[in-house]
DNA sequence: GAGTGGTTTCTTGTCGATGAAGTAAACAGT
DNA sequence: ACTGTTTACTTCATCGACAAGAAACCACTC
């Protein structure tokens, strides 16, 4: 071989005849330089085909320029095995992850996926190697690690919003999508409602909080309301299995005497769409018998018979949303941080309609 | 301030009493060392909680030992635009990203995906910079872009398959997959046969091509087959757009005399979900009337009314292939590049039945 | 006991890009 | 001519890893 070997800042620098400050100070603007040092600095490089290193040159900046490199990328962090649930592909996740990825796209950074390093050790590699200039996060540990990675670095949270955490959060306004669907449902005239929710589920909790908020200050007196949690369910594509626990729970509900049997059902997409096959293929008539609304407002949703009214989480822009909040903060590592709320909204379809007359 | 200073290998060094070369090679265990100096290292290194900074650490390494430095890191390009895609979240990307991100993750590999970038200067910057050990690309340019990106780095095409560059490939059988679905059709007695297919869908010159291949191989000599392109069709989410045009069709097919009205239809799985629609709001019955087969088996084909039979590509498992043959290929990278062809199958549910007699 | 060959242990010097600090010269104003 | 200012460039220091070399040590022989 005849060693091609790559060219160094000492051999441009030998050749133009300087030193090798000057060559990277002129290749940087940091020098103006007289037009014939300039010239023969470009000359040289161009003749050698110099390109300076760039994995020293970010090192080399980490250090001098109080670790305020830029990598033009930030991580998604999910705590909650986002390449599982990602399976999934109608859900969550990819909305969310769609979101974030026209953020990014629009920002000019890169995003970088990186499941599993954030159980193993505490804090994720990609944040201690300082190779990612933000992070976003969904899901989070606790309060110690979340404030230890926002002194680390620029974080917002993502889907969560941690009050005690002073860090920046994008969310969707819970409160406000189940006051509003129970509303909904309420303003039409039920006064038995069910609910049902996978036990594990993200919104779980949320749900909970939200349904009591709603049924305490709401003042009706003769409104039943029952949440019946789903268990088992851990892979929400295993098509076989919800099949049957729809069934098993639309049998259920057939078979409570009509003053006992709810009117209106509120749950997630995929086990409202669930339990309107069940409900065609016992019978059971939507919306006159009993009325459905979703939760997430999946693509399916649009092509179920009847078409089912859902609520729409505001996914897409949440994702979008921290991307910006998280670049501003990059920009401006000072900002105070944000809790941001996005509102969803109602979509009206055809599953839902007033309760049967008795 | 008391000037917290990061320690660097010099200080650890000189509180061991010995060379910085000394701490870097007992570190990396380049060097037995006898006993005591270990000893001495070990605790200054744990006195001062000194870290080798990781930007540097990655700079050397990638010149001293030939470039072969691991980033635990690869990137997936995209050249159509993956977040515009993506933001069909039931689709072809997501259900990909989400087998490389099951890929990465089985790896312990981060994801890098980088949208943009690859349009403006040819070769995308995280390759030119070296700051990942490999790249997924789905589409791909040019021959000469392909073979120049995988000259500088283990490469795998995804999706598809480039016959005339010796890279690496992942890409599903469309000609098994528009075989089987029109064999399927044929065999239960259709023969007057419609394909619809967006004209600038990424299966677009597959189709046509394995349709050609099939109806020639195939003797049916009373076999009629139409291939109608779909036009104006950009964001697959657009709803209203979608369900207007559905109706369209369905009113064009339904218009036309018994004799010539196609007894089958196959297009993609959205289109044929808003066809069974306009098919429902018509009165036309399926699959009593007109059998119908989707192509890409989403999850809404579940819950639709009938069910939709549909043929499943396998996109989930194209991309986790695609990443263990990409990593092999890091691990080896003399290794011959592999052509692998993933079969998908037809899914049969109640959308399709013998055709109606006349 | 001194010389020889071989191994282990540790140091020196080099690589790359860059910012801080320093030098030398030109230049302007008084 | 003296002083202050700008310009042009160099020297120095920095990070971590490693090749090459120095130094120390051991084993064995004559």
């Amino acid at each position: 071989m005849t060693a091609p070997k790559k060219p160094g800042i000492r051999d441009v620098a030998q050749l133009a005849g300087v030193s090798p400050a000057t060559v990277s100070q002129i290749l940087n603007n940091k020098l103006k330089g007289s037009t014939e040092t300039r010239r023969r600095v470009i000359e040289a490089v161009t003749e050698l085909g110099y390109a300076p290193d760039p994995l020293y040159r970010d090192a080399v900046l980490q250090r001098n320029a109080g670790g305020r490199v830029r990598h033009q990328v930030i991580a998604f962090i999910s705590l909650e095995n986002i390449h599982e649930q990602a399976a999934a592909a109608d859900g969550f996740y990819s909305l969310i992850l769609s979101g974030i990825q026209r953020g990014v796209a629009k920002g000019n950074y890169g995003l970088l996926l990186k499941p599993s390093s954030v159980h193993q050790d505490l804090m994720p590699d990609f944040v201690l190697e300082k190779k990612v200039d933000g992070v976003l996060v969904e899901g989070g540990f606790n309060d110690a690690w979340r404030e230890e990675l926002t002194r680390r670095i620029p974080t917002c949270f993502v889907f969560n919003s941690f009050s005690r955490t002073n860090a920046n959060s994008v969310s969707p306004n819970m409160a406000k999508a189940i006051h509003d669907s129970m509303e909904y449902l309420v303003d039409l005239g039920h006064r038995n409602l069910l609910t049902l929710s996978p036990a594990r589920s993200h919104h779980h909790q949320a749900l909970i909080q939200g349904l009591d908020q709603f049924f305490s200050q709401s003042n009706l007196p003769r409104c039943q309301h029952q949440l019946e949690e789903l268990h088992g369910i851990t892979t929400p594509n295993h098509d076989a299995f919800l099949h049957e626990y729809a069934r098993k729970i639309a049998r259920q509900i057939r078979s409570k005497k009509p003053g006992q049997r709810p009117t209106a059902l509120f749950t997630g997409d995929i086990y409202a769409l669930s339990l309107l096959r069940a409900f065609r293929e016992l019978g059971v008539r939507v919306p006159e018998e009993i009325s459905v609304v979703g939760f997430d407002d999946t693509l399916a949703a649009l092509y179920s018979d009847p078409q089912l009214t859902s609520y729409r989480l505001p996914l897409t822009a949440i994702g979008t949303t921290a991307v910006e909040v998280l670049l501003q903060q990059i920009d401006d590592p000072d900002r105070p941080p944000r809790h941001i709320i996005l509102d969803g909204k109602l979509i009206e379809r055809a599953s839902v309609s007033t309760p049967p007359q008795p």
